[in-house]
DNA sequence: CGTAAATTTGACTAACCGGTCAGTTAAATC
DNA sequence: GATTTAACTGACCGGTTAGTCAAATTTACG
């Protein structure tokens, strides 16, 4: 065998990071190659293509991330306060970002599905793919919140679908207008969604 | 003077929504050019960059459609009422748009705004002072339904930002599935929002 | 009509794009 | 230590990109 680098793991992560930070049209090869020290041969012995690399750093990065919403979500935690901390989780990672790149980059799964969803089915599917599993996180909480009673909602799935809406509207807004304080309304117009008899 | 055609506007007209279908990334200069059946170098003459294209194609949009929304929100139709045309509106521009292309195609301001806010800062206040434009409307209708009863939110503005990004994540949804019966809980989740008294 | 300004043309550039490939290097296996 | 095989290299390819330009054409106007 040759040497087992990291390379493949490097690759990952730049594309990801320079993907959500600018657009996938405005990223190339060669951009991910240089910041990740890697030949462009190299870049193509591990991937068949610019797509299904992307596919592949989204994948990755979610498998990296699922820890944290499996603690989040945690069936030792309160339903309603597994909202309160997905919502701050997510100001958290929009303003780490916002912190290093000097703008509010959005909702990454959103950035890269808004642009290329009509371009490129394998980069739709994945989109689709990974907003399911985050919705699935969403529809266990509010399940459980209706059967306590704290909440007021129909169908959970449907619901757990307006929450997540109002989210990545909410991300929209505050990348395009470039202001992080629009996610102050997060938790809030959330817990209005779900008329919670018990504000969290 | 040259031969005054309507050049500029079939550029303008071509360049939208071939940037809405698809992505400012992945069309070029040159598609619009073939087909607006324009010379790249008239092209050029009308326009300084892809850019300064984009923000008047987009800003030429706007032109055209504001006389619907003045309809839509007329002081005449009572306050719900408009948010209900709004809604039917917005699902019959998806329909028709779906049909042309095969797939669901979501916000155009967001499309273009979610791609290039972090990468070019005309572009990023072009999409904010549209979505702004938006907004204005959904305020006022918001504001009377406040004024009449008919609602129950607190700061008309911010329930305006609410219902916005209610309407750009169920789009986002619905492209990013491509499918359009997402967009038939978007009246639902509104008036749900607004815990109306007298859901339309 | 004559001239000047607006418009149109299409060939052109120089950089960049995603992707290829023949060959080199290094680690694991026997 | 020889062999095998994965990892890596860097030059290269054809095509596309946004943008340029000098010349040609058309129209408006005095």
């Amino acid at each position: 065998m040759g040497r087992a680098h990291d390379t493949k793991d490097r690759l990952l992560e730049v594309a990801f990071d320079l993907i959500w930070n600018q657009s996938y049209g405005s990223v190339s090869v060669e951009h991910i190659c240089l910041k990740a020290d890697v030949n462009k041969g190299s870049f193509y012995h591990y991937f068949p293509s610019k797509t299904d690399l992307a596919v592949a750093a989204y994948e990755e990065h979610w498998r990296e991330k699922q820890p944290d919403l499996d603690r989040i979500f945690s069936p030792q935690v309160p339903p309603l306060k597994r909202l309160e901390l997905w919502c701050s989780n997510t100001y958290g990672r929009q303003k780490a970002k916002a912190e290093k790149y000097g703008h509010v980059c959005g909702c990454p799964y959103v950035s890269l599905g808004a642009e290329l969803a009509t371009q490129d089915e394998k980069i739709r599917a994945k989109a689709e793919e990974l907003v399911d599993r985050t919705l699935r996180y969403l529809e266990s909480a509010l399940t459980e919140a209706k059967f306590q009673g704290l909440v007021s909602i129909g169908d959970p799935r449907l619901a757990a679908r307006r929450v997540h809406s109002m989210a990545l509207g909410l991300l929209l807004h505050a990348k395009i207008r470039n202001e992080l304080s629009v996610l102050d309304d997060l938790l809030p117009a959330i817990m209005d969604i779900l008329q919670a008899k018990n504000p969290a």
